[in-house]
DNA sequence: CTGAAAGCGCTTACAG
DNA sequence: CTGAAAGCGCTTACAG
């Protein structure tokens, strides 16, 4: 099996030494232009590519980030992973991709891994309340970016979606489409602080002039399945029920597909809205009507935020919030 | 910022020299129980974690591999690129994510830079026409694991589904259910060697003691937009169509809307199978006939292919083909 | 059972 | 403009 090429066979092919190549590849400057010409030639003809390892032990840069994430299983995630994936390869750095399945242990474990190949740094969609472990690899003198949560440390940074005014934006036009009897089916798996868009749902109900009051806020698995047991609940207890908020597409998704086999027709007896804009809310029938959450912009400020961290690790940073949009289409 | 613990740190701090402590930490023998006791205290308190880009460059195993595919876009990836991460992890390995876009120069330039970060392996979904860059790192001494599609070379491996199989089963569901005039949407972005679900088709309509013969194969992009398009066409140009084998779930999709947008009913007038069976395919309406592809089996076939190629390198490869399954849904 | 020496492939800090 | 020396953090090959 070929060895593989080294700086040394580049400069003993060129007759010079290896400091020599190291400046021409990258590009430092301090050699004659007929230096640079016979060095990249060789480069060209051996097909030498520079070890990033033996590169970043000394340069304590690995060219590397990690993107900690619970899972592809959320539609809404992939895209996401895609674009920073893209971003990252743009700065000339290599992505990671580890699941947690937002499980703490898990997400030590992916991180112990992550710090161990010597990552530049990480963009995290946290698990359930793992602040202090995230803060803590920031404090070690890790970046870390952390999606749809807040913290304060150095070496870190925030980045969410305005899901508050999003939920707000959508219980608002439930009501202004007339409907009366509201309720929210929201994610068993948000802990208190990132329950924002509940606050935003009944933010909205308190300050509608209508008068209305929310007839509840179930807390389900952010599933298809999640979503249609929550309806059958709801439309249980609550027969009145003619709007509904739900956490995210997939919860929506399976919203109306329980209110449709209960003979509740979609919008015509009940209006849903869902979260996310994920692709297949655009296909289901009813189209469904939600909040869009623009996944190319988070891609961005997120990849753009560790860049900030990696290469000014000392300059403070304000924590970013994105705006969403409004997306009405059948269901409502 | 606190420096990195090191090899040396927990050896000084145990008094004994780092290549003891090496020993225990890879668990080598050759030590006491009482040395073993100490170190591992030492290990735990000053939370020293090996770095891997030292211990890469000596023992020329990064601990890493790389997922190239064409991007997360497509429905059918996602979650097989999750079951690879999470089986390659339970392996100690760490994965890459690159996407290529179907791109071959793309792909070029992710294979470069992996092979730079000394990645002890890859696993690709190839662009276009790819194979020979493919087989070219394998001789260079990359382990390589393709996916749907052939090649032979030292160091490579190949995985396919049996989708010529699919192909034909999905056809003779249609033959079966007395359709008879059909049509096939495939994708503009397969090559010829890669046409397995066209072969399939045509096999099976050869096959069958029905005498029928397909209206006509369409090339499309392997999109919902693209399916809409190809049924247009194909409801303008055989307005007798009453079958459609589409190349994945989001033509066979937009096959659908395009059907009922002109006004035919599925399955009434036109039945339509599919092909990957993706998460959406049993919720659209009506839910989906497709050829199931067992993700998580081809995760556990590719990863396990890859740790075999690396980890004996000498050993012959077979190729190996995951059989597929037709699942009866409401288009048919 | 333990350690001193050499070196993986590079870059840093220096000297000329 | 160029190079010899040292060293990043670890393991390999050897000696005791």
């Amino acid at each position: 099996m070929p060895r593989e090429v080294t700086l040394r066979d580049v400069a003993t092919q060129v007759g010079v030494s290896p400091r020599t190549v190291s400046r021409v590849v990258n590009d430092e400057g301090g050699f004659s232009e007929a230096t640079r010409q016979k060095v990249l030639e060789a480069v060209e003809q051996l097909g030498y590519q520079p070890n990033m390892l033996a590169r970043g032990l000394i340069t304590r840069r690995s060219g590397t980030v990690g993107l900690v994430g619970g899972g592809m299983t959320d539609p809404f995630f992939p895209a996401v992973a895609e674009g920073i994936q893209r971003k990252a390869r743009e700065a000339g750095r290599t992505m990671f991709f580890a699941s947690t399945d937002s499980d703490p242990a898990r997400q030590a474990d992916v991180l112990k891994s992550l710090w161990s190949h010597a990552v530049d740094g990480v963009i995290v969609f946290p698990a359930l309340d793992t602040i202090d472990q995230l803060t803590g690899y920031a404090r070690r003198g890790l970046p870390v970016v952390i999606v749809d949560d807040q913290a304060e440390a150095p070496n870190l940074a925030c980045v969410s979606f305005d899901l508050e005014a999003g939920a707000a934006m959508a219980t608002r036009h439930l009501l202004d489409t007339r409907r009366q009897s509201l309720g929210m089916i929201a994610s068993s798996l948000s802990p208190p602080r990132r329950r924002n868009r509940e606050r935003g749902f009944l933010r909205a109900m308190r300050e509608s002039g209508h008068g209305a009051s929310p007839l509840e806020v179930l807390r389900m698995l952010p599933t298809v399945e999640g979503g249609e047991a929550g309806m059958r609940q709801l439309l249980d207890r609550h027969p009145e029920i003619d709007g509904i908020f739900a956490y995210n597409d997939l919860v929506a998704i399976g919203a109306m597909r329980a209110a449709k086999s209960q003979g509740r027709r979609v919008p015509d007896d009940v209006a849903v809205v869902g979260c996310d804009d994920i692709d297949m809310s655009s296909l289901v029938t009813p189209a469904l009507t939600t909040i869009r959450l623009d996944r190319p912009l988070l891609s961005a400020e997120v990849t753009q935020a560790l860049h900030d961290l990696i290469e000014a690790p000392g300059s403070p940073r304000r924590p970013v919030m994105i705006p969403v949009e409004l997306v009405i289409r059948e269901s409502t």
